[in-house]
DNA sequence: CACAATTGAATTGCTCACAACTTAAATCGC
DNA sequence: GCGATTTAAGTTGTGAGCAATTCAATTGTG
């Protein structure tokens, strides 16, 4: 597999320029765009399940992270998420001000943020409850498929964490 | 150390509540956060390879789209990319600034614009013939897999365009 | 023909994402 | 110990996405 400092070779030698590279760029692109159309759409599709949460989708995927452990700093959370502070800053102050976050320090280092669910926070778990299964509804397909769905993003994931340049 | 990114069906959100709800929940979730999170890294690997014609990703797009077809509407073109004016207006009027695209009218109907492509428009096609090759790269993986993952993304994509409530 | 309904774009307001930068606190090297 | 470096979080600015709304042009219906 060629990398990326060895790329214009191979795209030189074959010619009839056009064709070949209007083909993988036509793949490549379907497969970006795909991703990208399938994400939003899903997203879209969240929404109006989350509106009664009054939450958007990014603020339930931090919710999620929180019922499941509380006391991380917004590192860890960000590591998690694959989101930085720029993000999660204003995020969090939006559901510190909805009354479900709170942001302490941590007494170790002061520069750590501690993040812990208030109760209305935690209650809120059980509104949330029926969530997955409503678009698990939506998304339909068979569950093999999303678990293979799932398999290939994470792999691309994976490979575009590591090919940072 | 749990994490979202990488778990399999050992890891469930809760164990204090019921098993199959949550099962459902997991699994839901991690999808769509991979789908989510391969998206989003799928556009930041774009972002250096198109700050060189100083395109962002859903301008790449619209130029994707206009390098095959001109003369089209923002109407057609938001069907083509599952965007809105809402979306498409203020990215085109940017393109329009940097001198890319021209927005015009049509003389047969007068609320309809029509997108045309700059020669300054057209000559940025040849500079990113290379684009899709260098995102292959780094994407990584085998041509199936990709080929698979497109294909699961276009029936989450259809299913959720399907269930619009 | 008139006028109600529909349609294509644009506008407004809100919330991400993220690069680039700043600030303050902790840690490292010597 | 102490300056240099690193690290955590926050700030700023730009550009999406999209719901909701507006406005003008077109179409449909009587």
């Amino acid at each position: 597999m060629p990398t990326l400092e060895s790329q214009p070779q191979t795209h030189s030698a074959d010619m009839d320029e056009n064709t070949n590279t209007d083909n993988a760029l036509c793949l490549e692109h379907q497969v970006c765009f795909s991703l990208y159309s399938a994400a939003n759409a899903m997203v879209r599709a969240y929404r109006p399940l989350l509106d009664k949460l009054d939450l958007t989708y990014p603020q339930y995927l931090v919710m999620l992270v929180l019922w499941e452990e509380q006391g991380i700093s917004v590192k860890t959370l960000g590591d998690k998420l694959f989101l930085d502070s720029g993000t999660l800053t204003p995020l969090l102050k939006r559901l510190e001000s909805k009354g479900l976050v709170r942001r302490g320090r941590s007494e170790l280092d002061e520069r750590v943020r501690v993040l812990d669910l208030t109760p209305e926070g935690v209650a809120l778990k059980s509104q949330a409850s029926g969530i997955p299964h409503l678009m698990r509804c939506k998304v339909g397909g068979e569950l093999s498929e999303l678990k293979a769905l799932k398999q290939l993003c994470d792999k691309a994931l994976k490979q575009l964490h590591a090919s940072i340049d």
